[in-house]
DNA sequence: GGCCATACTAAACAACCGTTTTAAATGTTG
DNA sequence: CAACATTTAAAACGGTTGTTTAGTATGGCC
């Protein structure tokens, strides 16, 4: 067995098990034995079980990050207009096609996003922010310029809302799923939610000030 | 002290002591001494500590839920229409001030809501639905009313998209308003908050299907 | 005062946690 | 093949967890 075999064995077993039930409720010793590696492994590779959270965030947020860099720089230059809609649907494309490539779950990450936030865990937020923060204000300010006349306050809200209804609905997608099949026999798949996203989300960024 | 009183305290300890770190990341140790009161107390009152933290949401939901039905049968009493924005702004004032009369902090709450929702707690679920799904279907069956010819499952999925933009905003709320003063300069109270999402919020449910 | 149920306390319990240590195995390079 | 660095392995470390036990105090009632 490889190092690299070992080390993304460890980053899968720990991406399903952290998704699952979070971060302090998932030991090493879970991830460990269903990754069929040894216990001391973690801390061989990783140093730590912190260290460890950070890197399974930075396996799916670097090729995310750089996959909506390259796709917002395509329409920019090809010089589309940038409206609402359009950012939306680039950043929700990106998010499924960047995972799905590499035949991994996009509400995984969706759940992992939401305990970033919820969770108590300073030293993350801290990565994320340090890591990918000038990403998530490249597309904030596109989204800004998109709605011009907007006062800055009101329109950071909004983003916020907009971010509370993608990352929970989307952690919760296969529960709320489960819920309306049962309820209306009408099964959806995550694309179709996200078509209905768009234009909910575009809707709230974009209403009139009362 | 009476009984009343440590049980009490040890719900006030856990209740802010869970909004800020989690179930988990929150020791019955850490609880009873913030409270003062003696360990063993915890099970000796509660049963366990999965017992404790039902109690916890009961002791705030049982209110919440009570003034809720109260306000909704008073509209309904007075003939009033019941208008998304209405239900809405209900539902926020309620959830304020059923609190703020007990001294209590409503974005606490919030974060305890976005918790339960979150973490990996099977048994929470399952109290909460079973113990206020009632209230949830009654608010839900208003808000599809001021909403005639929704198809019903968009209507849910929007009702989540809702939900998410109002328990993760306001479950972050302390954090997103630090930021938003630091940027610029202006601070902004809850109350000023919820007059943002009221409108976004119904914005977001109304719009027209593409 | 005596009785009894309720409430509290201190101490110990077994189980689990993340991490470290020490040694064995493996692979690489001269 | 020998020497070396890297990786894996088993075992133990000290510490913390939720829970239980056994004993003490407390308050009301006859």
């Amino acid at each position: 067995m490889s190092q690299t075999d070992t080390v993304s064995r460890i980053l899968d077993a720990a991406e399903v098990l952290f998704a699952e039930r979070g971060f302090t409720e998932t030991s090493l010793r879970t991830i460990t034995t269903t990754a069929g590696v040894n216990l001391a492994a973690v801390n061989y590779h990783f140093g730590s079980k912190k260290e460890l959270i950070q890197a399974v965030f930075e396996r799916f947020l670097t090729p995310f990050t750089g996959a909506l860099a390259a796709e917002l720089d395509r329409r920019v230059a090809a010089g589309e207009p940038l409206t609402v809609e359009g950012l939306l649907e680039s950043l929700y494309r990106v998010g499924m096609g960047s995972l799905a490539e590499q035949g991994r779950d996009p509400q995984r990450f969706m759940r992992l996003l939401g305990l970033a936030y919820t969770q108590y865990q300073g030293h993350l937020r801290r990565f994320i922010v340090s890591r990918y923060g000038d990403s998530y204000r490249r597309f904030a300010g596109l989204l800004a310029q998109a709605l011009p006349g907007l006062d800055p306050v009101t329109f950071y809200w909004r983003l916020y809302f907009m971010l509370g209804a993608t990352i929970f609905t989307l952690s919760s997608y296969d529960a709320i799923e489960a819920i309306l099949r049962e309820d209306f026999g009408a099964q959806s798949s995550l694309p179709e939610t996200l078509e209905r996203l768009v234009p909910a989300a575009a809707a709230m960024l974009k209403v009139d000030s009362q």
